[in-house]
DNA sequence: TTTATGACGTAATTTGAAAGTTAGTCAATC
DNA sequence: GATTGACTAACTTTCAAATTACGTCATAAA
């Protein structure tokens, strides 16, 4: 089913602190992720995880009803963490909502994070069957998501436009997949500015050059934030993860 | 060590006729292309291959020393036919040499060819070690030939003046991949429309919107060419292979 | 009564030895 | 001189025993 749903059991229903056990949910997954990163997804077992935590394995199983879903959460939870960068990006710099800052942004809050850049380059070390389970109902918000963004940069005029948005999107999606492979046997000079020739290669490419008034820049950078903040709390609710 | 060298015995030196040696090594070839794509690299043995060449497996070893040098010089010829393809649209339309032309027809070059997609998408069912042992003399050869040729474009002013010519071909070797694989799980559409895309994406992303006139047209096409009838010599006296 | 645990049963994985294949060679054949 | 296929060593597959690890749950702790 694909779903990494917390596992609430009818007793955690009524647990008295909700605090605390949120704490121990982070902790098992810092513990998680530490491991995997070190050791890979197939030695890394469940009993090593209660052990780093300092729990006992029942525990674990308070929070996931299995291995897969925690380490499932493991991966949510660091595609989270970058799509919260990228909005501390976005309140940050307005320009960051026009479509090569924002690859650029996310090209490096991914490519920072090694055990996403692993994720979404499809790594069986790190992944396992992680592979083939894809989350669809997120798959769906994602892509609902990325469309939307088009759509809305597609009405403020900052597409090319002799391609449609959904065009736009899916040939993004491939170039930025393609510099995101080739990143790692990259050229000389640093994952920055890889990240910069990506940025500036979408800009001509998929980019008008219309100028945008600073007034239209807020709005939009406002309805990009209010788009990715939709995102990041609905992954949240499906993951049941607390914090960033 | 990587090279596909036709090996070439002291008694091979001295064959009768080597036009029937070089059809029998065609024979050989095709008989394991054709095994390959049906069964997999690992399921394909020099014994099939001999017996569907209807020759003794003594014979395949008076032409390739090891199973997987054979099983390279497979992939070494699709990559040549896709380059005799492209060399043929080069000819017949001189347009076919501008950046987002030559992505095209190379692009449709390579999906057409089953083998050669598995090749450079490195699919372990078609490729086996394949993928781990490459060849560093030919890989030289084409990416030179590559920085030839997009030089070339640069100096009949075609490129985006904004990028130097390196940083294009890493930008556009990342932006080919990424539309290769992403080619599999495309949109609807065909494939047709997917090269088309890439062609688009090309083009806006890092080509000049300077015209070239007829002349100077047909001297880049002329000089291109030249620079693809190089790689394809020189990888077919590497790999022994006879005919297109 | 609610939460946490780790011993336990079962299922999956690893191991190792034996059986089966196959790459590459070369003496015999054409 | 050219070709072959029986041969050997190396590799792969098989299969059962041994080990490991998942997920449960009766029990302990809070």
């Amino acid at each position: 089913m694909g779903s990494y749903g917390p596992y609430v059991s009818a007793n955690a229903e009524r647990l008295r602190d909700p605090r605390q056990r949120a704490e121990r949910a982070t902790r098992i997954l810092d513990v998680a992720a530490d491991l995997l990163l070190r050791h890979g997804y197939r030695r890394v077992t469940i009993d090593d995880v209660a052990e780093g935590a300092g729990i006992g394995k029942g525990t674990v199983y308070l929070h996931w009803k299995t291995r897969e879903q925690l380490f499932g959460v493991v991966f949510a939870r660091e595609v989270l963490y970058a799509m919260d960068e990228l909005r501390q990006a976005l309140r940050r710099d307005l320009e960051a909502c026009l479509l090569h800052n924002f690859a650029r942004v996310y090209f490096l809050a991914i490519t920072d994070r090694p055990l996403l850049r692993g994720f979404l380059l499809a790594d069986p070390h790190l992944l396992g069957k992680l592979t083939s389970s894809p989350d669809t109902a997120r798959d769906e918000r994602h892509g609902s998501m990325a469309r939307d963004y088009l759509n809305l940069l597609a009405e403020y005029g900052l597409l090319r436009d002799d391609m449609r948005a959904d065009e736009v999107g899916y040939a993004y999606q491939a170039t930025f997949e393609g510099f995101l492979r080739a990143e790692g046997d990259a050229p000389a000079g640093g994952t920055e500015q890889w990240a910069d020739l990506l940025a500036r290669t979408v800009r001509r490419a998929f980019e008008s050059e219309a100028a945008i008034p600073d007034a239209r820049l807020r709005d939009l950078a406002a309805a990009t934030v209010a788009l990715l903040s939709g995102l990041i709390d609905a992954d949240r609710a499906e993951s049941g993860i607390p914090e960033g």
